[in-house]
DNA sequence: AAATACTTAACTATTTTTGTCAAGTATTTT
DNA sequence: AAAATACTTGACAAAAATAGTTAAGTATTT
């Protein structure tokens, strides 16, 4: 239930691994494909999407590689899993392209929005930083203060 | 996304019908079926694994139909999600049953554990009460009240 | 010119989801 | 006892999503 797909969590750990060269080490797919054992063709299917949304650069040639494009503080885990899995919409009819034709009656229409914007603003505030310093859970004091509650 | 399924939709919608006939009025397949747009084939299915799970039983012959076991306001929606589709589990290597070969060096395995603890909680708040009196999305200080933090 | 490295599109196998179908069993009312 | 109502169970199957592979490039630096 509630399962991250396999793009989003390699997604991830490639970002991770790109963060590490931050700022001037570009890190090439071959390196990311052994360090955290996925395919260079699937890596390249993520990357680009990653690139196309902006998130990292590339460099071509010799000693290229990929490249953050801001500081690894300020790329949070939910923008990286939105560009590779879309929206934070539980259900088909919170997707805002298919819509709900049942919202009026619907019981549960406030419930799965509800949990949406509670995972949305939890990886809101989880950073790439965070993951190099290694992601310790954090306790509730600390998340309500960086979710400006 | 984090796409809840439709089983596990379905499953507490049907729960919330059956929560209306709380404490004594049986709520046969068929209405709950008229009421939530759901074939009856695929409900039998579901009320099946809810009541083998204990949270709901069953009365036969006519007038019959579905009730709960206990008050509405004693069962959370994490319980019927987890009956549906087992645990809050985001990622496979997460699941008991299949574990994680790379705990060890995976800087991601902490970040997914503390967003399924984060849903988790969250939906341990919400009961059928809830959703029998319109459920609206609760502010942080009545989560944190109710989580007990 | 060669080596390194990224780019893109098309395709496919596998798995999961979302149901349906069929053949029951159990209980109450008349 | 019979009929009606209602739940019970397991097997099966279509459709969609996921997870990846293959192939044929393009771009840049040394």
């Amino acid at each position: 239930m509630l399962r991250l797909s396999t793009k989003g969590q390699y997604g991830v750990r490639a970002m991770y691994e790109i963060a590490r060269g931050y700022p001037d080490e570009p890190v090439n797919i071959k390196s990311i494909s052994r360090r955290q054992d996925v395919s260079i063709h699937y890596l390249e299917q993520i990357l680009n999407r990653l690139r196309r949304a902006g998130l990292i650069k590339s460099v071509k040639g010799p000693g290229g590689g990929y490249l953050l494009t801001r500081p690894p503080e300020e790329i949070s885990i939910a923008e990286i899993l939105e560009e590779l899995e879309g929206p934070f919409a539980l259900t088909s009819c919170l997707n805002p392209e298919e819509g709900c034709v049942r919202v009026d009656r619907c019981v549960t229409h406030l419930l799965w929005k509800s949990l949406g914007w509670q995972i949305e603003s939890f990886l809101r505030t989880v950073t790439l930083d965070d993951l190099l310093k290694g992601f310790k859970p954090l306790d509730y004091q600390t998340l309500l203060k960086r979710a400006r509650v």
